[in-house]
RNA sequence: GGCGCAUUCGUCUAGUGGACUAGGAUACCUGGUUCUCAUCCAGGAGAUCGCGGGUUCGAAUCCCGCAUGCGCUACCA
C-alpha cells in the first residue's frame, strides 16, 4: 500500500514565559503547513530546563495559541497516540534511548565537573582556541569508570561525535547546508540529574512522534547536524525534513526584545489588536504570497501557504504596519462582533464602557469604527458619549469657540434643536445648512462650534450622526453648559 | 577565534539570466471627496539591487572574494 506520507509537524516551545512573537510565528508556520498539507499539528512541551520552566508558562503558551486561532491535533489538553507530550513525563523513554547509544558505543559517561569544564573553556578562549570539550572521558576504561563511581562522582552522558566526515542536509528554505563533523563537540545528551538535553530529547521525540518536517527558527540550524548524527547513531532512518525560518528582529536589527516594545502575543491582545491581524502580519514576516494581495484570513493563509515561498533573510518587526493591518481588520469586522471585542478589552480606566447599554455602545462603535487602529483607543476617543461632563480640549476651544459669533450661534442652535422632536442626522444637517445660509456664513463656521460644544474636541465622527447618537437631552444640556462658560 | 546563515526603497517584500527606465505594501508628502479627523481616490518622493571581481551577447538573478549583520559554539532551548 503506497499512500503519500502523512505530514506531521510539531511546535515545541519551552515554557519559560509568555508566547513570544517569534515563537508564535514558528507555531503559525507549522500550523499553516500542517493544515495546508492535510497533516497533523502537534504541540510538545520541552520543559527539560528545570531552572527556567514554569507550569504557568505552559498555560500562557496554550492561551496565546488559542487566541491566535490555532488548534492542535495532539498535545496538552487533547492527548493523542504518541504521548505524553511533555518531556519531563517521558524520562524513561530517554533513558532507554541513552542506554542504546551507550551500548552501541555512540555515547559515554563523563565525570568531569562543570567547574573543571568551565575553567578549561576559559583557558581555551584566552588562547583563542576553539572551546571544545577535550573528550577526556571518551576513552575511560571500565576500571576508571568504576573508580569514579566508587567516589560517588556525578556523571553526564555525552554523545560521541564522529570526528571524520561531513553532515549535510537540504533545508527546505535555506537549501544545502553542510557541517564538518570534526568541528562538532561531544555534547551532553543526559545531564547529571538524569534529564536529557534539548538536542537529544528532540531527536527521540521527533522519531517516536513520527515527525516528518521540523520547522523552527534558524537559530537552530547549527543544531541540525548534531540531531542528524544522533538519528544515525540510533540506527533510525526516519530523519525528518528541515525548514529553518528566518529570525524576527527588532527595529535596530538585534534580537527582538523588551527594548523594542511588546514582544509577547498576549501583550498585543491587551494592546487592542485582533488575533486575525496579528496572524496575517506574522504570516507576511517571511512568507510572501507572490501576488500583490496582503490581507488573508487564517483560512485563506492555510490555503495559500507553502514553505517554498518562505524567504531566507531575517525580518524586522514593524509595529506600524501591524497597526495599519489591525485597522483594516477592525473596519472589516461586523459591528456586533466588534462591539463585543471592545467590551472584552480590559478597560480598567474606563468603566463606562462596561456599564453602557449595549445598543448605545454599538451605535458609538459604528461611528468610530473607521477611525480605530486598536481596540484600546476606543474609550479615550469616545469618552464624551458616556460621561456626563465634557472636557474641552484647550486648542479646540481657543481655535473655534473664541470667535465672535459663537455665543449667539449656540443660543440659536439650542433653540432650533429644541424644536426638533428627535435629532435625526439628516434633519439636523438640513436645519444647520439652512441656518448657515440664513446667517450668510460658511457652513463650517456653524458646524465646528456645535462639535466642540457637544464633544469638547475638534476631531471626531460626522457631527450630525454624533448628535443623533448623543440624543436631544444630552445635546441641549451640553449647549447650555457651554454657554455658561462665556 | 571557529562554524553557519543572511544582505533589493526607512521597514515588510516581488523578482529563479533578456518583458527591470526594479513592481506592490507600509510609513512620509501633495491633491481630490468631506462639517473636522479618519476612510476612500489620485499623484509624488524614496533602492546606483552591501562592495569588488568573474561567467555571459546580456546579471538584482550564476560563481568567487571581501565587508557588515545575526545565530551557534552550555549539564539553555
Amino acid at each position: 500500500m503506497t499512500t503519500a506520507k502523512h505530514v506531521r509537524v510539531r511546535f515545541a516551545p519551552s515554557p519559560t514565559g509568555h508566547l513570544h512573537i517569534g515563537g508564535a510565528r514558528t507555531a503559525l508556520f507549522n500550523y499553516l503547513f500542517a493544515r495546508n498539507e492535510g497533516g497533523s499539528f502537534i504541540l510538545r512541551i520541552e520543559d527539560t530546563d528545570r531552572e527556567r520552566n514554569t507550569v504557568e508558562a505552559v498555560h500562557h503558551i496554550i492561551d496565546g495559541m488559542k487566541w491566535l486561532g490555532m488548534d492542535w491535533d495532539e498535545g496538552p489538553e487533547v492527548g493523542g497516540d504518541h504521548g505524553p507530550y511533555t518531556q519531563l513525563e517521558r524520562l524513561d523513554i530517554y533513558h532507554q534511548y541513552a542506554q542504546t547509544l551507550l551500548d552501541k558505543g555512540s555515547a559515554y559517561y563523563c565525570y568531569c565537573t562543570p567547574e573543571e569544564l568551565d575553567e578549561k573553556r576559559k583557558l581555551a578562549m584566552k588562547r583563542h582556541l576553539p572551546p571544545k570539550y577535550d573528550r577526556r572521558c571518551r576513552s575511560l576504561s571500565d576500571g576508571e569508570c568504576k573508580t569514579f563511581e566508587g567516589e560517588g562522582k556525578r556523571k553526564v552522558i555525552r554523545f560521541a561525535t564522529p570526528d571524520r566526515g561531513e553532515t549535510s542536509f537540504t533545508d527546505l528554505i535555506k537549501g544545502r547546508v553542510g557541517f564538518k563533523n570534526g568541528l562538532l563537540d561531544d555534547f551532553v545528551i543526559m545531564k547529571s540529574d538524569g534529564i536529557p538535553t534539548y538536542n537529544f530529547a528532540a531527536v527521540v521525540d521527533d522519531h517516536l512522534m513520527n515527525i516528518t518536517h521540523v520547522i523552527r527558527g534558524d537559530d537552530h540550524i547549527s543544531n541540525t547536524p548534531r540531531q542528524i548524527l544522533m538519528f544515525k547513531a540510533l540506527g533510525l532512518d526516519d530523519i525528518p525534513e528541515f525548514a529553518h525560518l528566518p529570525m524576527i528582529l527588532g527595529s535596530d536589527g538585534s534580537r527582538l526584545s523588551k527594548r523594542h516594545g511588546a514582544t509577547s502575543v498576549i501583550e498585543y491582545k491587551s494592546l487592542g489588536y485582533l488575533p486575525e491581524a496579528l496572524d496575517n502580519y506574522l504570516a507576511l514576516l517571511g512568507w510572501a504570497p507572490g501576488t500583490e494581495r496582503e490581507i488573508f484570513s487564517l483560512e485563506e493563509l492555510v490555503k495559500e501557504f507553502s514553505l517554498g515561498r518562505v524567504g531566507s533573510s531575517a525580518a524586522i518587526f514593524n509595529p506600524e504596519k501591524l497597526e495599519w493591518m489591525n485597522g483594516e481588520y477592525i473596519r472589516a469586522t461586523d459591528l456586533d462582533v466588534l462591539t463585543k471585542e471592545i467590551l472584552d478589552v480590559d478597560s480598567g480606566e474606563a468603566p463606562f464602557i462596561k456599564t453602557a447599554e449595549f445598543e448605545y455602545l454599538k451605535s458609538v462603535v459604528a461611528l468610530e469604527q473607521e477611525r480605530l487602529k486598536t481596540l484600546t483607543e476606543f474609550p479615550e476617543m469616545t469618552k464624551f458619549f458616556f460621561e456626563e461632563d465634557v472636557e474641552y480640549d484647550q486648542a479646540a476651544w481657543d481655535k473655534i469657540m473664541t470667535q465672535e459669533h459663537v455665543p449667539g450661534l449656540l443660543n440659536g442652535l439650542k433653540d432650533k434643536l429644541g424644536k426638533l422632536t428627535a435629532l435625526k442626522a439628516e434633519d439636523v444637517e438640513k436645519m444647520m445648512r439652512d441656518l448657515a445660509a440664513e446667517m450668510g456664513i460658511k457652513t463650517s463656521l456653524v458646524f465646528h462650534p456645535l462639535r466642540v460644544a457637544v464633544s469638547g474636541r475638534m476631531v471626531g465622527p460626522s457631527l450630525f450622526h454624533m448628535v443623533e447618537v448623543l440624543g436631544k437631552d444630552r445635546v441641549l444640556k451640553r449647549i447650555t453648559d457651554t454657554l455658561q462658560l462665556f
